[in-house]
DNA sequence: TGATAAACTTAGAATCGGCAGA
DNA sequence: TCTGCCGATTCTAAGTTTATCA
């Protein structure tokens, strides 16, 4: 099945259309804008209903509940199920008819909340009761800073460590024949198979080498499940630097006249200033909510005079800051030297963390510094102000014997806590979602490593029991429950085409974008017949980042048939599978196999999708660029199904031009070396002398190394063309387990650095020191 | 059991910095 | 020495999954 993902050209062919998202830029921003048009009127209703409905609601809501409960418990339904149905349809029928007219547009409000017939075939009959409106959950949120105050460290589930000690069972049986390794240590399987020899070799190497700790890791203690580590100190974060008010001769304007800022105000104008020269600062909702927030540091005075972003002129501001930039850029070496030397003794001093018996680099020990909200998409709190941050918003984490970070002078901690359960060092609770915000370590460090070793580890045992689990959709798609029904083919569209799972979202809180289980009926177009092809559905959406997803894939006619019918009576803006989300889905996955989530099935087909393709391309015969051009295309194929897309470098068009113009360089100077050559053979015939010779050999040796520089160039140009738009580094370092590229690697003889660069192979170096050339996902 | 919070992974854009060629 | 390019690195938003609580 897997192999679905490459042979599909329609598939890669569609995605590479796709990367011309922006060009269809317009048309997604009207369906968004008719799905929220669509919301709001849902909303109204709501509280239309919420009005008259408010003396009987809980108890209504209740008795929804409990109704729903039994129904769903025992199939005491199904004789009524028909009559369901065409109740359920009449009502559907009601509702177009009064949309149609031109009612009041009022959202069908489905029994149970749904769509759609929990049945197939047959339907309870039941009351078509009610839901009434969820709350604003919102309102529904304790404040967060609650829950810090009362902090209580988790407990560590028993469930945990049976599952833990099952799964530990499970690898040793699997394992037997490479126990001797393992005994206590809880290593995945498949990773034993290096002879002592050898692995005393590498233990070494890496001792040598890398001074690194690594070797040693699968050698140490393992905690209990749940357990993080026993010790951890570090310094704390590194804050943003205080604002640095503008020079006296910095102007901000004000309706054409000269205006003083107070420090507050005058700082965040700078944070728009910054932006001048780019498309946010243009957008309508970027500039409203700018206003707003800028509004709320101003004096009373500043609020009075200010009341048209419009007319504020930040130019002067923004070339003040240009300025700077260019003259960042101008100074001298010592001075560049200077900023270096200081950022290399914060690093070492913030950077770094000891964490049980290693010191190790942490990702970002920098607090993000205040500025303005930069959302993806169309996101409805872009231009907002970020805040900055202070120590009295910091929580510490670090063990208790451990030398705790002193807050800078004059300030305190929010709290510092000791939890061991958790991987954070620093966290704090950002003000645009009120979401938190974590320091945590780097990906080379131990806790990571382990981490991205174990979800490969999970990915190779989907692919133990991946054909169980798809036969079992298969039949699935044929199950009478409209519930399984929907999880089946929502799996299907996940395995195929590594689609992410799709949680749903916060209304208006974020940009409306979509994964599988969150697809609404909008987004797909069913085509019974399309270029030759049957049964093909046409998937146009916004996914992750607003990174437009848009496919054109033949299915199976009975997952055809069944999108029909959930499509059936609803509208464009209602769920296509309105009876499933995401934790129904996993809990399915989870009985399955253990551990597997939808994100699991991206791993593996990500992983198996390069292992197969790198088989499929390398050439034995290729010199070592053509087989990285093959490794290239094979990344490239995985990006592709993942759908990791970049915008296009802004310098592209100009520097395929100057490679352009480098090959035809190279080519002339081919013809002139070949013509030299010729005529020195010539020359050799004439003369027969040894000089002459030497000059043919040198001649002919000039040629062949003109002609590989030329193959290296336009290997080059092919693998930057077909690298546009897409983003290989995603896949790379979150999907494509590192062992079948190293294994790859060593088989062909490649340099693993033409591979990985310097911090991949430090976030990688668990696989480069374990895989060897027969590794197999 | 469902909602929400918390934790952690995945993601593309922005910025940095080193190097090749003028 | 300067400039521009491009890969590396940083930044932080946006997802998924897990944990917790009512």
């Amino acid at each position: 099945m897997s192999g679905d993902h490459l042979h599909n050209d329609s598939q890669i062919e569609a995605d590479f259309r796709a990367n011309d998202s922006h060009k269809h830029k317009d048309k997604h921003k009207d369906r968004e804008h008719r799905h929220k048009e669509h919301k709001k009127d849902k909303e109204k209703d709501r509280e239309k209903s919420k009005h008259s409905n408010s003396e009987h609601k809980d108890s209504s809501e209740k008795k929804h509940k409990d109704k729903e409960k039994t129904k769903h418990k025992d199939g005491s339904s199904e004789k009524h199920k028909d009559k369901h149905k065409d109740k359920d349809k009449e009502k559907r029928k009601e509702e177009k008819i009064r949309l149609s007219a031109g009612d009041v547009k009022i959202k069908k409000e489905k029994e149970n909340g749904f769509s759609s017939p929990p049945r197939i075939k047959d339907e309870p009959d039941d009351d078509g009761f009610y839901v009434p409106p969820k709350e604003d959950s919102k309102l529904l949120k304790r404040p967060r800073e609650d829950d810090d105050a009362e902090y209580k460290p988790k407990k560590i589930k028993t469930e945990d460590i049976k599952k833990a000690k099952k799964r530990k069972q499970e690898e040793d049986e699997d394992n037997k024949a490479k126990k001797a390794k393992s005994k206590d240590k809880k290593v995945p399987e498949g990773d034993k198979k290096k002879k002592p020899k050898k692995e005393e070799e590498q233990k070494w190497k890496w001792i040598c080498v890398l001074n690194n700790w690594l070797t040693f890791w699968w050698e140490e203690e393992r905690y209990p499940e749940g357990i993080k580590w026993k010790f951890l100190e570090h310094k704390g974060p590194v804050f943003a630097p205080p604002y640095e008010p503008l020079p006296e001769n910095v102007k901000f304007y004000y309706d054409g006249k000269v205006m003083k800022l107070s420090t507050k105000a005058e700082e965040v104008a700078t944070f728009f200033a910054k932006m001048l020269d780019h498309e946010y600062t243009t957008k309508e909702i970027f500039r409203k909510n700018f206003f707003k927030d800028w509004r709320k540091e101003m004096t009373p005075e500043e609020k009075s005079t200010i009341t048209n972003l419009s007319k504020c002129d930040f130019t002067h501001m923004s070339q003040y800051f240009k300025a700077q930039t260019e003259a960042r850029k101008q100074m001298s070496k010592e001075e560049k030297q200077k900023i270096k030397e200081e950022n290399e003794r914060l690093l070492k001093e913030y950077g770094y963390c000891v964490m049980d018996n290693h010191k190790e680099r942490i990702a970002n020990f920098k607090i993000e510094p205040p500025g303005l909200f930069r959302g993806r998409g169309n996101h409805p709190k872009m231009g907002m102000l970020k805040r900055r941050i202070m120590p009295e918003d910091i929580i510490i984490n670090c063990s208790k014997d451990s030398k705790i970070p002193a807050p800078p002078p004059g300030h305190k901690w929010k709290e510092v806590r000791h939890d061991n359960k958790v991987t954070w060092l620093v966290s704090w609770t950002e003000n645009i979602q009120g979401s938190i915000k974590y320091i945590m370590l780097n990906p080379s460090s131990r806790i990571k490593g382990e981490k991205d070793w174990q979800k490969y580890e999970t990915a190779r045992r989907l692919k133990k029991c991946v054909d169980k689990i798809r036969n079992q959709y298969r039949e699935d798609w044929k199950s009478k429950e409209m519930k399984v029904r929907q999880r089946a083919v929502a799996l299907y569209f996940i395995d195929k085409l590594a689609l992410r799972a799709g949680n749903e979202k916060e209304e208006g809180e974020t940009a409306d974008t979509v994964g599988c289980c969150s697809l609404r009926v909008e987004h797909i177009k069913l085509h019974p017949e399309l270029d030759g092809q049957e049964y093909v559905v046409e998937f146009d959406f916004l996914g992750k980042d607003s990174i437009r997803y848009y496919n054109k894939v033949p299915v199976e006619k009975r997952v055809f048939k069944n999108l029909q019918l959930f499509m059936e009576n609803k509208q464009p803006e209602d769920d296509l599978f309105d009876r499933l989300n995401t934790s129904i889905l996993n809990k399915h996955l989870q009985d399955l196999m253990e551990g597997l989530t939808a994100k699991v099935f991206r791993t593996y087909n990500a992983s198996i999708t390069l292992q197969q393709q790198l088989k499929e391309l390398t050439n034995p015969d290729d010199n070592i660029p053509a087989k990285i051009l093959s490794y290239n295309r094979a990344n490239r194929a995985v990006a592709i199904l993942c759908n990791h897309q970049r915008a296009p470098p802004k310098t592209f068009e100009k520097s395929m031009m100057n490679l352009q113009s480098k090959i035809d360089a190279k080519k002339e100077q081919l013809a002139d070396a070949r013509r030299e050559l010729k005529s020195a053979k010539a020359d050799a015939k004439v003369r027969r002398d040894e000089k002459s010779k030497k000059t043919v050999e040198s001649k002919k040796k000039a040629v062949q190394r003109i002609e590989e520089q030329l193959m290296k160039l336009e290997v080059q140009a092919t693998d930057r063309e077909e690298n546009k738009q897409i983003a290989l580094g995603t896949s790379k370092l979150n999907y494509l387990d590192p062992r079948i590229s190293v294994a790859w690697c060593k088989k062909w003889g490649i340099p693993i650095e033409k591979i990985y660069n310097k911090t991949q192979r430090e976030k990688f170096a668990w696989a480069i020191d374990m895989a060897e050339e027969d590794y197999e996902f």
